[in-house]
DNA sequence: GCCAACGTTGGC
DNA sequence: GCCAACGTTGGC
């Protein structure tokens, strides 16, 4: 098992309408930078556990955890001519944008802010810290547990 | 709203 | 294939 961090503006998708979806959760859809479908197509499993942080929002911060239910799913934004996200290079035969679902765990007991993040020498070498803007990142076991660990502090 | 970082596009 | 122009992300 491996362990992801997921970026969404709670203004669209929240961790709050994740957990409104209950056992069915969501397909994270929209992403549209290649090195984050490549880590949705091709390192991502089922089963693996994820941060829901949220970005771009007045406390950006990690809010929840969420677990992967389904992979290799073809991004179905990306073949809906109304929607933002519509890609006239992706077909159904030819999928450019490949992505997951997502389910809630649970919501932590308070939002962990990246600027608590940056607090910690242990998290130094987070992407997060490093390479902000990816929307879709690795996170190590390590990472994983100190972050779990800064929950109740 | 600003702007730094960085990804994408397209002319050559 | 280079690189300038442009667009997007996302913290502040």
């Amino acid at each position: 098992m491996k362990f992801w961090l997921l970026k969404s503006e709670p203004d669209t998708f929240s961790y709050t309408d994740l957990e409104s979806a209950l056992n069915k959760g969501t397909v994270w859809d929209g992403v549209r930078n290649y090195q984050a479908r490549n880590i949705l197509r091709d390192d991502i499993n089922v089963g693996d556990k994820a941060f829901f942080y949220h970005s771009s929002c007045k406390e950006p911060g990690i809010a929840g955890l969420c677990t992967v239910t389904e992979t290799n799913i073809t991004d179905p934004s990306s073949l809906d001519p109304t929607s933002n996200y519509y890609d006239p290079k992706s077909s159904p035969d030819n999928p450019r944008w490949i992505t997951i679902r997502v389910v809630a765990d649970r919501a932590l007991n308070r939002v962990i802010t990246l600027k608590e993040l940056r607090q910690h020498e242990a998290l130094s070498e987070m992407v997060l810290l490093n390479r902000g803007r990816l929307s879709v990142q690795p996170v190590s076991e390590e990472e994983w547990e100190t972050i779990l660990g800064l929950e109740h502090s």
